[in-house]
DNA sequence: TATAGTAGTTGTAAGATGCAAGTATATAAT
DNA sequence: ATTATATACTTGCATCTTACAACTACTATA
């Protein structure tokens, strides 16, 4: 295997392929953009646009025009919150959570696959070594650094 | 730690800002795209367009534009194949080559930043998990199928 | 030689993106 | 209390990206 690069560059690759491919649920497609946006708001506790918006690294204008199409599509909700109103708060609704939820599920069976390709002791390798590299890349001063998790 | 797909998400999610962001090289600012472009002419030998284009996943109509930015910045060569006149085989200038060298080196650069915050064991672990993880999604039926490497 | 298939390009139209500039609200300074 | 400054978000553009349809050019097959 040539140098460090090339491993992860193909890895990301695969990655930016599956999810560009395995995002639509029902007749609905959701674009990989998308996918993240709605596991996002999923999974952070009432967050304002801005908390996502910096979390996915997108301009807020952009995620302003992109949460409003999920708006339109009825799998998201923007409240206005209480104490400043300033700020909006988004929530998934009842059919966004299901999209959310089944995306998940499409995931990690997809994940589950490709793990029967190894053995017991390296799917365990794999995992907790992704873990690591999550935990590094977080210390990382250079880029990723707005992202959470 | 959540479920498994959670762990791939932020993965991606974070080789993703970092491609973003780190993909400049001098005054002359390369696109993620771009980037993966320049690679995989770089990677393999005199490939056709539809080879590169398919590797990539990038409809063949797109990759032409693609590629007739890349040639207008003086990075990417087309040659006409000599045995089958349809077919242009592509190669990088000598330019283009300085800048995907340039690229791999600042990945490589950060990768072994990230790789500073663990140890040597870790790191090993790492890499041997990455190339199992290529190796297995390669294998798989559903997507990333058509990715070489 | 006719027919079908493959490699690549261009027309067009739709979507994504981000900067500049705007509105509305909150906070700090005087 | 009033002004100035900062923050949260939206809208108007202008640009870039993308892909389907339809095309040209060439090759392979019948």
């Amino acid at each position: 295997m040539e140098n460090t690069r090339a491993l992860f560059q193909i890895m990301t690759r695969r990655f930016g392929l599956l999810n560009k491919n395995c995002c639509s649920v029902g007749g609905c497609d959701i674009s990989l953009t998308q996918s993240h946006l709605l596991y996002e708001i999923d999974v952070q506790h009432n967050p304002s646009m801005q908390q996502i918006a910096e979390t996915l690294g997108t301009d807020i204008t952009t995620f302003s025009r992109q949460v409003q199409s999920l708006i339109k599509m009825n799998l998201v909700r923007k409240m206005p919150d209480p104490t400043d109103r300033r700020i909006f708060t988004l929530s998934l609704t009842a059919e966004g959570k299901m999209i959310a939820t089944t995306i998940d599920q499409q995931m990690n069976d997809y994940l589950e696959e490709v793990f029967s390709y190894m053995t017991e002791f390296e799917k365990e390798s794999v995992l907790r070594s992704v873990a690591i590299l999550n935990e590094a890349m977080g210390k990382s001063s250079r880029c990723c650094a707005p992202v959470k998790g």
